[in-house]
DNA sequence: GTCAGCGGTTTTGTATACAACGGGAGGGAT
DNA sequence: ATCCCTCCCGTTGTATACAAAACCGCTGAC
C-alpha cells in the first residue's frame, strides 16, 4: 500500500472519531514526522482530505480539520435526505430480492441485537451497513454512489457527536425494516418516504442530543404508538 | 495562482471541452512536458481530477480520462434528479424576492436570446447559469452545494456531447420560467417537481440527440400545446 | 494610541533525484 | 505451438533541497 494512502486512513480515521478536533492545524511537517512519511506522501493524503471536505483551508495556506457542529448536521442531512430517498426510489426499482429478504427477516429480529450486552451496538451497526451495501449494490448507479460515499463519511463523523440511545435504536430498526419491505415490494414511493421518515427522526434525535431543542415543539409519541408502521 | 491550479483548470478545460477524449492516458512527465511544470504540481493536479471523477485509474497505475457515454448520462441524470430537486425545494424554502423576480423576467422574454444571431447561445446559457447561481445563493446548504459543484462539471461535459436544439431551448425556457416562478413562490412542492419535468426531458433530448431510442416510444406533444404550463 | 511598513521566521509550493513497482518482450521448457 | 519465467525499461511513488509566500513582532511615525 502507498505511503500516501496510509496517511490518508491514517488521519481519516483520526478525524472520524474525533481525536482529531474541528479546528486543529494539520502542518505538514509536523505530521509527516508523526506519520513518519515525507512530506510529498503526506500532502498528497491532506488534499484528498480536504476534497472530501474533512478539512479545509485555514488562515493562510493552512489545512485545519473541518468543523461539524449542530447548524452543520442539519445542513448535512439536507444532502442525506436527498441521495438516500432516490438510493432507496433506485433500489425498489432494481433490487434483486434474495438480499432483502434476508435484511427484513434480520431487521425484525433487531431487538435481539440491542440487548445490553454490547455497549458498542457493533452487531446493530453491522446490520445497517449491510442494509446500505445491499441498497448500493441496487442502485447501480456511479454518480450517485459516489456522492453517497463521501456523504457517508461525514454521517459517520456526525454519528460519533450524538450518544446511543437504545430505544432510538429499536426505533430506527422499525424504520429500516419498512424500508427493506419496500424495497423488497418495488415499491418505490415507500421505500423514498420511509427513508425521508428515517432521516428526519434521526436528525431530530441527534439534535436533541446536542442539547438543541427540535424545530417542533410537541413530544414525541410514546414508542409503542408507532409499532403499527411496522 | 498556483501551478498545481493552472494545471488542474487547464485539464479540466480540455476533458470538458473534449479535446481530450476518454480513454486518453494522462502521462505525468508528458503532460508536465506539456504544461511546462514539473511532475509534482502536475501530480496533484491529476488527483484533483480523479477525485472529480473527470479522471479513473487505468491499467497499471496510469490516469485516462473517463468515459461519458449514454449510459453514464443516465446515471448522471439520476444524481442531478435528487441534487437539484432538493436545491429547488430548499430555494423555495429561504430565497430572497428580488432575485428571481429579476430572473422571471429574463425568462419570460428568452426567446429574444435564441435568435439566430448568437450560434452559441451564450447570452441563453448565461442566463441558466444566472438562476442556478441564484438557486445556489438561495439554499445556502454547504453540503449540498458541494455535491452540486461536482455534479456540474459533468453535465457540463456532457452538454457538449449533444447539439444544440433551438426548439429544444425555448421550451426549456418555459421550464426554467416555471421554476423560477415556484422558487418566487415558495412553491417547494411546484419548485422540486418542476425541475424533475425539466430534467426528465433534458435527458430524453440529450439521448435522443445521441441516437439513442427514448425510453416512451410516444412521439413529443407539439412545442405549442406546451405554452399552458407557464 | 494606532497604524503602516519592514525583516525574520515559519510554512507551503516547486523542482529534481532516486527508489520501487508493473508491463511487455523475449527466450526457454514442456 | 503454447505457456511461463525472467529481465529490462518505462512509469509512478517517495524523499529531499530549494524558492516563494504569508504570518508575526518590531519599529517608527503621525
Amino acid at each position: 500500500m502507498r505511503a500516501s494512502d496510509r496517511v490518508y486512513e491514517s488521519l481519516r480515521e483520526d478525524i472520524l472519531a474525533w481525536r482529531l478536533v474541528p479546528g486543529t492545524v494539520l502542518s505538514e511537517v509536523e505530521q509527516a514526522a508523526r506519520l513518519g512519511v515525507s512530506r510529498t506522501p503526506l500532502r498528497e493524503g491532506l488534499r484528498r482530505l480536504a476534497s472530501d471536505g474533512l478539512a479545509v483551508v485555514g488562515k493562510g495556506r493552512t489545512l485545519v480539520v473541518a468543523e461539524l457542529a449542530a447548524n452543520d448536521v442539519r445542513h448535512l442531512f439536507e444532502l442525506r435526505e436527498a441521495l438516500e430517498t432516490q438510493a432507496a426510489r433506485l433500489a425498489a426499482r432494481r433490487r434483486r430480492a434474495g438480499v432483502f429478504e434476508d435484511l427484513c427477516a434480520r431487521f425484525a429480529r433487531a431487538d435481539e441485537l440491542l440487548t445490553d450486552q454490547d455497549p458498542t451496538r457493533s452487531a446493530y451497526y453491522l446490520l445497517v451497513a449491510d442494509l446500505d451495501a445491499a441498497i448500493d449494490a441496487a442502485v447501480d448507479s456511479p454518480y450517485l454512489l459516489r456522492s453517497l460515499q463521501g456523504l457517508r463519511t461525514h454521517v459517520a463523523r456526525a454519528r460519533r457527536l450524538s450518544r446511543d440511545d437504545t430505544p432510538r435504536l429499536l426505533q430506527a430498526a422499525q424504520e429500516h425494516l419498512l424500508i427493506a419491505q419496500a424495497v423488497l415490494d418495488r415499491d418505490e414511493t415507500l421505500a423514498a418516504q420511509a427513508t425521508a421518515v428515517h432521516l428526519r427522526r434521526s436528525l431530530a434525535t441527534i439534535l436533541a442530543s446536542l442539547g438543541d431543542r427540535p424545530t417542533s415543539p410537541w413530544p414525541d409519541p410514546p414508542a409503542t404508538a408507532l409499532g403499527v408502521l411496522t
